[in-house]
DNA sequence: TTGGATTATCGTAGCGCTACGAAATTGTCA
DNA sequence: TGACAATTTCGTAGCGCTACGATAATCCAA
């Protein structure tokens, strides 16, 4: 071993630290840390002069050095296949507006339905060692599951209710939804439905509410119809659906769709076709979105209690965070469950 | 000085570290993150050797440790007003999925239009460290900014351009679409229109096309008529407006709505009233989204280019990236422009 | 008073990694 | 073959903070 001359001079990514807020506030570190995180143990006079110095110094925690030292962050990473939906963008900012009360920070992603990118963003998140994950749904790459697993990080599944979770599920039975409003649109007196699904491949829970509604129908001797799209939900999709449906199957006298969205792109299309809703044809969507209730005509839709879900993630999330490191969080699934909307257009 | 027994046994935050990736491909720590850093410096027998030892023991690197060694993390903060926001959804997840490509992260803030919000959550970011912080317009709190020219941060103002940005700016003057909106409306022929808005206090940039609006208007010699909501923008919105409208201003011949979504409300209201839209009363929008080319009538609207606008933020931020360290980032501000969309509303 | 319990403050090792500089190895040419 | 340059690998300090345990200060009951 040769001597070294000690020459390092590392760049410092901080201009104020924690230990410039101690110096001025005459007191040590720790004390300085300690007011940041259990300010009730600091006594008064001392919490003083801290609030002073930080104030006088504008110095801002560096959370990557506190979250390497206390082996956890405060971050919480959420995984949607898309914030352009509407469903998962209302869902993400209501978490992320609850979290930033507890002094949280959220990571967003998007799979754009892709269980390969969603495997790369929760391995890109677990680099974070965040505080919690949140996932959509329930089916996932196996390497994703089993990183999971391997780690203690608490993992919430959300917008789908189901059987064996990674850790606890929040949502409900996209099957049932399906189901249920096939035999809403029965009970109205519809006997030729045709299910319009849009990227029924890749999103798995569009998918299963197409299951619902054929095994309702199928119960009824009813031989389900179903047209489907690569594509994304849109109202463009719907309008061509339409067309679709009306050429392919002219005996249809309701159309079931996949999403609030497309049912939109029909009442367009329907508009401009003269083709009256609920007149020629029914209509149903997915989702009860805000356009939904306003629309002429309402749409019968299914309202999946988001904000339900959303409040129920945070509660596991701090539920979680409360008993961190206590013992291990109990597995459980939350059945928010879901409400037909009968509008107008039924 | 009292002698301690240093019986210090913390628990490690990960199971499997680089140094047990080291020990097991036989190499020392450093060769492996250089191998993770710049795979192209470390000799391809050790490098097979290395990759192999990662997958063996499934290792995931910790960025939190990375960062604070590095000074700088791999997380970008992107601040919108709303994920729910149509707009900013969209440039959210465009700008997410492009940076994910360079193995960046980023964190989604909602302010809800509050510059308080928007100051705590620069605050929660810059706690971070990131690469870069994108902000939504170019009004933000004194603190806000003060903050942000203290650091060596870049920042990016999206959404708007205009004179003085924090460093650099991209997006467009919402005051000339709205003048220039107005100046279609009146080639049109109509000659009272009225501008509904929504939450223009709050809503600096809604506020920003009104004020262009009225401008035009005055240009030409015409009185200027807002009619606004504290609300946020909604088709409810949209549903209520136009009854105000109709009968605070029975005399008005078109209604310049300052977002798609209060159009679209305008839309079903009128269908609901039998308004023919433009035979009765012209719309228009802003925004260009998803469902203003295929309503019907389709929307006369504003494209803000918000592809462009993600474009050109994920540009700035990789450039900010390459030059890191190197030289100061140099302030400048893009402007993307927007188009006029003319369809059948007007 | 004073000993013992309680509360408030402090000192410092170490979280896992990267930057820095040095050492070892390989390559080149006189 | 030796001198020197270029390339690859290594050793370790330290990024800023928190957890842990110790110490100092304070409070009570006897």
């Amino acid at each position: 071993m040769a001597e070294r001359k000690p020459t390092r001079r590392r760049r410092k990514m901080q201009s104020v630290t924690m230990t410039d807020v101690a110096r001025l506030a005459a007191v040590s570190p720790s004390t300085v840390s300690l007011y940041l995180r259990k300010p009730s143990e600091v006594s008064p006079a001392i919490s003083e002069r801290v609030r002073t110095a930080i104030d006088q110094l504008n110095y801002v925690p560096n959370f990557v050095a506190g979250g390497l030292a206390s082996a956890g962050s405060r971050v919480v990473s959420i995984v949607v296949p898309s914030v352009r939906n509407a469903f998962f963008s209302s869902t993400v900012s209501q978490i992320e507006a609850a979290l930033a009360q507890d002094g949280l920070l959220t990571l967003v992603g998007n799979n754009e339905y892709s269980l390969e990118v969603e495997e790369s963003l929760v391995r890109a998140a677990l680099s974070w060692t965040p505080a919690a994950i949140v996932l959509t749904g329930l089916k996932h790459s196996h390497a994703t599951i089993r990183m999971l697993r391997d780690r203690t990080v608490p993992v919430i599944e959300m917008w789908q209710a189901g059987p064996e979770p990674i850790m606890s599920a929040v949502g409900f039975s996209h099957h049932k939804a399906g189901l249920e409003m096939a035999n809403h649109v029965l009970s109205k007196g519809y006997r030729r439905p045709v299910f319009v699904g849009a990227r029924l491949d890749r999103d798995v829970r569009a998918a299963q509410r197409a299951s619902g509604h054929a095994a309702a129908l199928e119960a009824q001797g009813i031989r389900p119809t179903l047209v489907e799209d690569p594509r994304a939900a849109s109202t463009t999709l719907g309008c061509d659906m339409l067309a679709r449906v009306l050429g392919e199957h002219p005996e249809c006298d309701v159309i079931v769709c996949s999403s609030d969205v497309v049912a939109l792109g029909i009442v367009f299309e329907a508009g401009r076709r003269n083709i009256s809703i609920p007149g020629r044809i029914g209509l149903t969507g997915f989702g009860n979105l805000e356009f939904s209730a306003t629309c002429n005509p309402g749409i019968t839709t299914v309202e999946p209690n988001s904000d339900r879900i959303a409040g129920e993630v945070v509660a596991l999330i701090r539920e979680n965070l409360a008993q961190k490191g206590t013992s291990p969080v109990r597995s459980k699934v939350i059945d928010t469950g879901f409400q037909i909307i009968a509008r107008d257009s039924l």
